[in-house]
RNA sequence: GCCUCCAUAGCUCAGUUGGUUAGAGCACCUGACUGUUAAUCAGGGUGUCCGAGGUUCAAGUCCUCGUGGGGGCGCCA
């Protein structure tokens, strides 16, 4: 018989349909006439209620279902008497497909850690947390395409492996085929690359955004949504080694198109979220209420729903650098010197604490800094008139922090090539780049939006390695 | 990379100033129960107290090192 997904059998009302539901047991429960099993497939949080009349055959079949277990069950939807659930299914058959040693199955019909889970990554898909999150996760890269697919945006497929060292964005993991225990060395004595695959070093890419720039200078809107790799040692609650990005990236776009576009995204990732993973998301939001109700009150982070509604109904703040370190100097904790950092003046570095001050504190909103000093920002952005500031722009989120970097892009060939020269960046291995500002450059512009950081910002998850199902950080490489 | 905290039953955790045979709830097994909602009630026994050293008459408890994990900071998305 054809398999009935369960979220298609819960909406059902033809009461008596003899269907097939397949899937896997959260919990058993049994009395002297009649046992409950409550099932999920995984077409959504929802489980199905199997009813199993009490008999001899049924008695047998029993012993062998436990939560973890997989069934194919035949049987009749039914209105249910019970008053937890619509719908159920009297059994008629049941075949256990494959059964769980409850002596070895680690999971229990009862909440577990994160930590926890968290080692045990193979099999906390099956828990109503980490597969609604992988639920929201698929909505919100479909939403990704959507958005951009509406707006007349092109997918590029930038490179995995660069040749370039010179992306700029951090430590970079190298590729190699190499035999690392005989490497080949030149007369000098340094590692012979003209060897190695590529003939060249080569490493994984920090970022797809010089490429990304090359086609946006050519099909105008481009956007790039691929696997980033970063061998920082890392170690936080917000990043990973191997992270997903959104890079967009539009010629004739200035610093305030670009800014229009981050926050258009953003809130329309977060309609999208609420019109398309509602129960998921109602899980999630119970599970961080529960989570959080040792804390005390104004530790306490908004309702889940409720904060993301709020997000999405109010525009951002937005200030430029200067401003912020106004209000910083101006602020009880710098003047108490509650900060760790002390803001001593324009052209310090802000650091997350200030960051959160301005976002949770000060605006109470999400904040798009702009205008930062050139010497804290990268090569390729957009210098501005008074010589020490570029058309930088970062979008904070309350908790998480930096959610989107980016800029406008320098498209002036010499003022480019003058900053790569003070940075000591290699120009040979940048020559395709600035071709690009030699012949028919434009203003243009583009960000990064950290997937994950996004993920951690719509289900409300506080550890980034809770929201990308297999996370790699330093020192960890399972599964 | 730096700073901190934690590790006791399959899971979540308690275990007093170091002191006799190591404790609870859940899970599991048995029984009861007229349809339950993480069912309930009664009974059953969980163990390398993370590992290796050390201090002590005596270590789950104190010390050192190691391993694993959490949190914070930096780097960033």
């Amino acid at each position: 018989m054809k398999r009935t997904e369960i979220k298609e059998i819960l909406q059902c009302t033809k009461y008596g349909t003899f269907i097939n539901v397949k899937g896997w047991v959260r919990t058993k429960r049994a009395s002297k006439n009649v046992a409950f099993i409550a099932l999920n497939d995984g077409s959504t949080i929802k489980n199905i209620q199997l009813v199993v009349e009490m008999n001899p055959e049924n008695d047998k079949i029993l012993n062998h279902i436990h939560t973890g277990a997989a069934l194919s069950v035949d049987g009749l939807l039914q209105e249910s008497v019970g008053s937890g659930q619509k719908v159920d299914v009297f059994t008629k058959n049941i075949e256990v497909l494959g059964e769980a040693n409850p002596d070895e199955y680690p999971l229990q019909p009862k909440k577990h850690s994160l930590e926890f889970l968290r080692e045990k990554a193979h099999l906390r898909f099956r828990t109503n947390t980490f597969s609604g999150i992988a639920r929201i996760r698929h909505s919100m890269i479909f939403g990704v395409h959507k958005f951009f697919t509406e707006r007349g945006f092109y997918n590029i497929h930038t490179p995995i492996i660069t040749g370039s060292d010179a992306e700029g964005a951090g430590e970079m993991f190298q590729v190699t085929t190499l035999n690392l225990s005989d490497v080949p060395k030149t007369e000098n004595g340094e590692v012979d690359y003209k060897n190695d695959f590529f003939g060249k070093v080569a490493n994984l890419t920090v970022s797809g955004q010089l490429e990304g720039e090359l086609a946006a200078l050519a099909l105008s809107k481009i956007y790039t949504f691929g696997p980033t790799f970063r061998a920082e040692n890392s170690n936080t609650s917000r990043h990973l080694s191997e992270f997903w990005m959104i890079e967009p990236e539009m010629a004739f776009y200035d610093l305030e198109d670009n800014m229009n576009l981050a926050e258009e995204m953003l809130k329309y990732l977060l309609k999208y979220a609420l019109d398309n993973c509602r129960d998921d998301l109602d899980f999630l939001s119970k599970r961080l209420l529960d989570e959080e109700k040792n804390k005390k009150a104004e530790e306490r982070s908004m309702e889940l729903i409720e904060k993301l509604k709020f997000v999405l109904d109010n525009p951002f703040a937005r200030v430029t650098y200067t401003e912020a370190i106004d209000i910083l100097l101006k602020s009880k904790p710098n003047k108490k010197k509650r900060f760790q950092y002390v803001i001593k003046g324009w052209g310090d570095d802000l650091q997350s604490e200030h960051e959160r001050y301005l976002v949770e504190k000060h605006f109470k909103r999400p904040v798009i800094l702009t205008d930062y000093p050139a010497s804290i920002k990268a090569f390729y952005m957009k210098q501005n008139n008074d010589g020490k500031t570029v058309r930088a722009m970062d979008v904070l989120f309350p908790q998480i922090g930096e959610i989107i970097g980016g800029s406008q892009r320098e498209d002036n060939y010499n003022k480019l090539y003058n900053r790569i020269k003070e940075l000591e960046i290699s120009e040979k291995s940048m020559w395709w780049y600035l071709e690009t500002r030699k012949f028919g450059s434009v203003p243009h512009s583009g960000f990064g939006l950290g997937f994950e950081r996004m993920i951690q910002f719509v289900t409300g998850m506080n550890n980034i390695r809770d929201v990308i199902p297999f996370p790699r950080t330093p020192q960890n490489l399972e599964f």
